[in-house]
DNA sequence: CTGAAAGCGCTTACAG
DNA sequence: CTGAAAGCGCTTACAG
């Protein structure tokens, strides 16, 4: 195929006819119809052409009609890079994590999506994959591209994210993220969420409450810690044991031979707070083993509501449901009013989170 | 505070002393240093900029020398905006989807993502979220954005996604997904897969090998009852029955009864290859249940490598991977080629799964 | 009602 | 060795 002046203005091999095959031509970004291709086919300036095809100025209507058709038969599509870099906006901001893969990064992630989404402005999806050049170098890229701002998030709350220090000078808003730069930092209310689950336990009559977390070196450990000693405390019950080790079903399994197996006598749990539903699942699959029956005997609640987890499990879990996702809307919209020039103070910001109801603990809805 | 000037030329209140806020100030994108404040700055002209920041053309050394300090005392930072606009190539993807939650579409965009920021290239995240005009109006404002190249994937390969049916003029890769407009799909080899898990059973001496999959409606139980078939074939087996329905560890919990409670004899299966490795999960759950062993009694495999199931499982599960990283990160490179200019024949390409052997089948790897 | 011109921030032949 | 100028594709005051 010889396609001919295919090159632009001003493009090196502008006038030449080339031999070229499809996927070169792609390659070049396949030059779509400009404005000026436009103005030339409806007979008018280029000017004109803006105001018509954005619905601003004053014009004939005969002519604005005519100058939508053309644009439309030429598949005229503006071209964004033109238009930010005049604008000084580029309708788009950045996204990075350490840890995209996660399964916590997901929801979140999906809130920012469309909350940005709905304002217009797309956003660039960057993991630094716990690598402090390729965080740099996202980064750098990042403001190349002038994004209108930036969202941080990490696997942990506690991350030591972003390494980099030096705040650009554009809105950043931090999820689930201990701020690091200057900035608001959206976070699940994690001793609230825990306050939340032990209380339903206490309100259900269980007086006998265990706790089974995660690593103690992790900030939402020792939140949820925290939170349970608080309903506990608000109920006016004691304290029935709290383990740490870490985030597994197999750790699961392992305390509830601790608290089940290994003491004896009338002591034992008649409910556990589990830090985690990965931990909640192990518990629930142990206590089946022993022949001790959820929830009759224990009730469980467990934190996460990571669904392949909570509703797979038998009985169907209840839950701290973190609101991940929500959170990621409200940091989307937090960021798109900064944008806009919404002052919004630095700090933590805590989002409260959401008893789900199954059927571990007996009681309904 | 009052700023000064902080509008550039041509820009509506440059000039102008305004009194303006941090956050107004942040939302006008916080004009940074252009090669013009370089330029002036340096003594030079912006064309001697350019080349010196990039390293191209030729000049004194000593001037190269000044120009990068004074650039990286001024916190230059080209303007990628204005380069794309001239290089006709905005150094840009779109990865749209119709399901970004799931749990599949995870690992690919992590894979096209890493694949793509090792060239150079970053990524817009778009979620169609099953909504038509969600798609249509991330497809127009990617196209507005002059991404370079697209990239589809979707929760089930046999997804009607995208629903748009013309070809934008720029390379395309499906990813997981059959492809719907022009370009290269990369898939992961579900029949292959099913053959390799099966065999691996048959290879550990097992006779009597049950399937339990997932609706027969998606393609991707089609494919893999069909290598499960093949291998039986090719191990001189028969069917030890073929059971479908939901992609769910309650449904692993009922095929059990199925095939262990419900049938008596000899005739009970001595493994079960599953469609799926939460089926797989309540497989494992419901046998221990009924006090069979796995995997002295019956051995099982599962189909995804879904980690925190898989891993989780008592005994571990042995299972396929459908790598779906990998895949990602060859979509990724396929794009680059493509955009770079090598052409790529559009149609399906499988790409091979592997199996993950735990603890599930009892041979050793 | 319509268009010419300047400008957004860059690069690249080309001329001096 | 260095710089003036044109051009990427748009928008917006301003003049006619």
């Amino acid at each position: 195929v010889i396609w001919e002046n295919i090159y632009p203005r001003g493009f090196p091999f502008h006038g030449a006819a080339l031999r070229l095959g499809k996927a070169h031509r792609m390659a070049r970004n396949a030059t779509s119809s400009t404005i000026h291709d436009v103005a030339r086919a409806a007979g008018v300036s280029i000017a004109t052409v803006s105001k018509a095809v954005n619905n601003k100025g004053r014009m004939r209507p005969v002519t604005r009609a005519r100058v939508h058709r053309i644009a439309q038969e030429l598949g005229f599509r503006p071209n964004d890079l033109a238009l930010s870099l005049r604008r000084r906006r580029s309708f788009t901001v950045g996204l990075l994590s350490n840890d995209i893969y996660g399964r916590f990064a997901l929801p979140i992630l999906g809130g920012v999506e469309e909350a940005l989404a709905a304002r217009c402005t797309s956003v660039f999806l960057c993991n630094a994959a716990d690598d402090r050049d390729i965080e740099a170098r996202h980064l750098a890229s990042l403001l190349r591209k002038r994004v209108d701002g930036l969202v941080f998030t990490a696997r942990r709350a506690d991350s030591e994210f972003p390494a980099e220090r030096t705040t650009p000078r554009i809105p950043i808003v931090h999820v689930n993220l201990e701020p690091r730069l200057d900035g608001p930092a959206l976070l699940a209310d994690d001793r609230g969420g825990a306050r939340l689950g032990t209380a339903h336990l206490a309100a259900l009559g269980r007086t006998r409450i265990a706790h089974v977390s995660g690593p103690q070196g992790f900030r939402a450990v020792r939140l949820r810690h925290a939170g349970y000693r608080d309903a506990l405390a608000q109920a006016g019950l004691t304290d029935a044991g709290a383990l740490f080790g870490d985030w597994s079903e197999a750790w699961g399994w392992e305390a509830v031979d601790r608290l089940f197996t290994a003491r004896h006598g009338a002591t034992h749990p008649d409910a556990i707070f589990c830090g985690s539903d990965q931990i909640a699942r192990g518990v629930i699959d142990a206590l089946r083993h022993l022949g001790i029956t959820v929830p009759a005997q224990v009730a469980i609640v467990g934190f996460d509501n990571w669904e392949v987890l909570a509703a797979g499990a038998r009985p169907a879990l209840t839950t701290v449901d973190p609101c991940l996702k929500a959170l990621g809307i409200r940091a989307g919209e937090t960021l798109m009013g900064m944008i806009d020039g919404t002052p919004e103070p630095s700090g933590e910001c805590l989002l409260p989170c959401r008893l789900t109801v199954r059927a571990s603990c007996g009681g309904a809805a």
